[in-house]
DNA sequence: AAGGTGACCGGCC
DNA sequence: TGGCCGGCCACCT
């Protein structure tokens, strides 16, 4: 679908964000949310990752809840396939939730082509 | 045009 | 972190 005549949509909004996570590293949808100025906005974000699975640029293993849990586990194809590329990045995960997650935690930013750090 | 939906979050018990 | 409830906002039918 063409894009808007005007601006870009929330959803996109996201996208660039979430195309902007590092590898091994993971981000809850309250993040990104706040990130975008509506830190209660999270449904959105979650609901924009829905529409993910259409562009194959948006990293949604990489985006889960603030628990650290893989709620979004079972929109990808496979059961296991979100907590497979996660594990391939480094980051262990028991019963779909990632081991320290805060360690694993990154900040999303909309300049943050510098990386983190 | 209105309503329902949703991969959430924060607060409280 | 476990469960429940209310809020929040864009997208779809």
């Amino acid at each position: 679908m063409a894009e808007p005549t005007s601006e870009i949509s929330f959803f996109e909004r996201v996208y660039e964000i979430a195309r902007q996570i590092p590898e091994g590293k993971v981000t809850s949808y309250g993040a990104i949310a706040k990130c975008l100025g509506s830190a209660q906005s999270a449904r959105m974000v979650g609901w924009a990752m829905n529409a993910s699975h259409k562009y194959d640029d948006i990293p949604a293993h990489r985006v889960v809840n603030r628990k650290g849990l893989l709620t979004g586990k079972h929109h990808f194809d496979g059961t296991n396939l979100m907590q497979q590329l996660l594990e391939n990045e480094g980051v262990k995960i028991v019963d779909n939730q990632i081991i320290d997650f805060e360690k694993h935690f990154w900040e999303p930013r909309e300049n943050a082509q510098w990386s983190d750090l």
